[in-house]
DNA sequence: CGGTATCCGATATGATACTG
DNA sequence: CAGTATCATATCGGATACCG
């Protein structure tokens, strides 16, 4: 890679920050679960994801929903309604990390076949399989390692 | 984007816990300031590094440096000298994050520009200025928002 | 249904002192 | 030079109870 353009993009000054913004907005024991999920639906309730996403408290919902409302991700749209109706989706923002994630999906090393020269996607990758080496993340639930 | 796709690859489960994982690596007050001064340098001395990087401590540069490591993105090498010389580089696995830093940068609010339809990075983006709206993720120092 | 409020333990980071 | 060890603090996440 040309030198010039790392250290244009990639100094020590200005790139650190605006990444740490995008890892900070995803950043949380349950935000890419919310998140993939929304990538799924067009819409979710609350209540879907308090059932699709296990282990999750629904003070954690609702504090990660807000985060990622203010970050500009996520939109909350309140019915008005009795019994209360309230959906979220994914902004334009929110849909535009799609690709962005892919590509951060593809440098797990699980997802990286040794067998070849040229990196190779594994099929693990796709299944969901667990895999060794694989310690924690904020404490993911063992259902999903 | 393709339905199936985002079903396959971005679906609850999978996906979730490999871009965990990654992101797990690089998570840490610290780790993208060690990155991005090994992006731009093929080696660095743990001295640089304290002095490249302000306000970081010696125990969390260290920390960090060790927990990246582990994750297969630094390669530590001892020299075994009298005074100590140990050189730290990024792996081919770290050099692989390159062109995904690049691509969560872009997403960066203050990097899209919201005059025109098209997405268009920002100048800013490459000059480190300090945006609006600018929290902080992990605390980061001043100077670098 | 879709939340809030409160308490508490676990983890991450910082400050300081010491070492081969 | 390149660490290690110890203590203090701040934030994160979980459990539980309550609310319009």
């Amino acid at each position: 890679m040309d030198p010039e353009i790392r250290l244009d993009c990639l100094g020590p000054d200005g790139s650190v920050a605006h990444v740490s913004r995008v890892l900070r907005s995803i950043s949380g024991r349950w935000k890419l679960h919310i998140l993939f999920r929304l990538f799924a639906e067009p819409t979710m309730r609350n209540a879907q994801l308090l059932k699709d996403i296990p282990n999750i408290s629904q003070k954690m919902l609702t504090q990660h929903l807000r985060e990622l409302e203010n970050d500009g991700l996520v939109a909350r749209r309140d019915f008005d309604e009795r019994p209360p109706r309230v959906e979220y989706e994914l902004t334009r923002s929110g849909r535009a990390l799609t690709p962005v994630l892919i590509s951060v999906r593809g440098n797990s090393p699980a997802c990286i076949s040794r067998t070849g020269t040229g990196l190779q996607i594994d099929r693990a990758c796709r299944s969901g399989a667990p895999s060794r080496g694989a310690r924690r993340w904020h404490q993911m639930p063992a259902y999903h390692w």
